[in-house]
DNA sequence: AATGAATGAGTATTCATTCAT
DNA sequence: CATGAATGAATACTCATTCAT
């Protein structure tokens, strides 16, 4: 008891407080939300009313857009990395896994990534490297079973798999999602199937990886 | 082909002088560039710099952005328009052309469409009408033909390959596009591989057409 | 002297804590520090940061801005009273002790009063009225043994010479006052060579009482 | 000579508007008596509303609060500058010059440079540099011709001069300065009493030049 | 017709002050 | 008592659009 209290004392970082993480959790949802609907330049003030708390109080919590939509970016990869790890987990055809992370991502809408990192953000921050290898390391290991497996056609790499997913699945700014999922996920399994073992043509350029990304972006 | 269907767009009542004619189209060209690397979200005072004009000029020509959006996308719907005319004149091999015009109207941002058609404008407008059936016949043909030769799969539309097309080829905003394009030519390269036919998958939903596009937009 | 004089302003009546007296001093001189380097326009955050409080226990204390501006001027001018009782005890010659107190007055910041002053706060408040009057009297001591030492001018009284010192040694809102002082204390000893016994002019106006300032500050 | 100095300011190239000229004539006008009165840190808003003209037209004229801080800082030392010239071309005895210089430069508000000097701006400007120049060159002019005449001291600069001629003439932030300025007049005789020759005291510190001080504001 | 200038409405951001733990 | 959190009101600044030259 009294060392439990004398820790808390002592420590520089003294415990959040639940009201105030609860708070911090409706604005990472709220600005997911309408990050993916209307793109990363929706106004504060929306985001807050959104999420239910005054606007300063968002501003309390990240000092910049360009935090509150890194920890939305991160979020939306975690999110898709938990999607990778059951697809690896539970699902016994190597491409059938791979086939499966690619729609369940869609549903997570990390479309929403390509213009929210195209925004002004610090792209070195530790939190995103660690989510980026995240979902690096593990669609890079679904892929290489898929390949192993002689499913999956031997010149893509990680970034082609990647930008694309982005691409097909980005938001139309402006609009409501709704309709627009069903071409989605057309679109992917047309995608897929270009992916697929023997490859049908030579591709232009080179296998593109993460870290390109991370230049461009 | 493009200039006469401008023409037939601009106004036939009072005989336009020539410099208000140039005008218009260093307009419109300024904005079909900073469109492509910016996003429609561009200033107008930008867009009249870039042009050579003053602002008040441009609202001369265009009433609001709504109207210079439906300028440039129509603009680069010709465009595209051209190369697959093109394509299907000169190109030999049925499938050939269908992939030699999706990586033209890449070269084209035909891309940039999706941002500009998300906005607000009338969609309803007859030269937009105009330049859509233009684009859509043109693919059709360029798909009828490969679907008849039996080396497109069936069960795909041209939305389909529009949709795709335009997200595949869709600028990240706020970067120039210079590197990218590179990784672009590979994801059509590998689409265009999953249209082929035989196809691989069954595909989710129902084929698109470009009504349908025009609904969600 | 000056925690004594502190003392009797504080609450009497239900006897305060020893950890909130403790407090309430930090948070005084944090704010005399802050207010002299950036003006009493300093965020009541910043002042609570460095006090090393929370905010709200500054709202405890002082019920708003002017009630810690009031304090802290209190405090600078019952330091700058000490100084003055110190040259009247200490120093053998009238004029020397009248110089004393002016560059000893410097050194306590007396300058940030003006900026200080000029602030909506309540200037009818007792506790100024005690301070100012005890600083009055001092320095009026300190002029009446200069006059009638043949030694200082006739023609001038307190308010002329506790306005001019408190201008003259004003900060440079926004900057550190580090290499300021030098040139402080030269251009007092120019002043303080004009206040002395002969006149060289004829003074414009009357003679300032610190009544005067009272009105107009 | 202000209006020709501020006209060399002003960009050679587009040939400016009539009224725009106007317009920014009463923006700096209204800027120069608020900033006098209040203190740098008016809302754009509240000038712009004295101005006569709307807040963005303020943005247009300067492109933020530094810009305009220079101009009214420039545009009061020009005026200084024209109250030295007529005190050299018309005062018969150098130091009754002088002290003429001083007091007339107290009525153009001299004392309200400190503080927008010590705000953000660019220091570096080159018509800051101009202006400070000619003041500059003109105080020592005034000075050379009383210390020349045994009427001044020999060891105090221009700096001296200036910055206590600015400190004790420097407005008190929030008062009106009415009734204030029969006191500031007291003051300067004063100090320009104990600038004379021959010297009562011997200074601390060094003399102090123009430069010195571009370092610490 | 073309243009530079003016403007008001909208957004981001800060900060004093109140509230809940 | 002490505190971190929450909030709304204020301000800076931008930009689409209209006005005057």
């Amino acid at each position: 008891m009294v060392t439990a209290a004398a820790a808390e004392r002592s420590r520089p970082v003294p415990r959040p407080r639940a009201d105030a993480l609860r708070n911090r959790e409706r604005i990472v949802a709220a600005a997911r939300e309408m990050f993916v609907e209307f793109g990363p330049e929706v106004p504060f003030d929306e985001i807050a009313r959104r999420a239910g708390v005054g606007n300063a109080t968002l501003y309390r919590h990240f000092a910049d857009r360009a935090e509150l939509i890194r920890e939305v970016v991160c979020s939306v990869m975690d999110r898709a990395s938990e999607q990778a790890e059951r697809a690896l987990a539970e699902e016994g055809d190597a491409f059938g896994a791979l086939r499966r992370f690619v729609h369940a991502a869609a549903d997570e809408r990390i479309g929403a990534l390509c213009p929210m990192l195209a925004g002004d953000f610090d792209k070195e921050h530790p939190d995103l490297d660690e989510a980026r290898d995240r979902i690096e390391s593990l669609v890079e290991e679904l892929m290489a079973r898929a390949r192993t497996a002689g499913q999956l056609r031997t010149d893509v790499a990680v970034g082609d798999l990647m930008v694309a997913l982005s691409q097909l699945t980005r938001p139309l700014p402006g609009s409501g999602c709704v309709n627009f999922d069903q071409f989605v996920h057309r679109h992917l399994q047309l995608f897929l199937d270009g992916l697929q073992a023997p490859a049908r043509s030579e591709l232009p350029g080179t296998a593109a990886t993460l870290e390109d990304l991370r230049q461009r972006a």
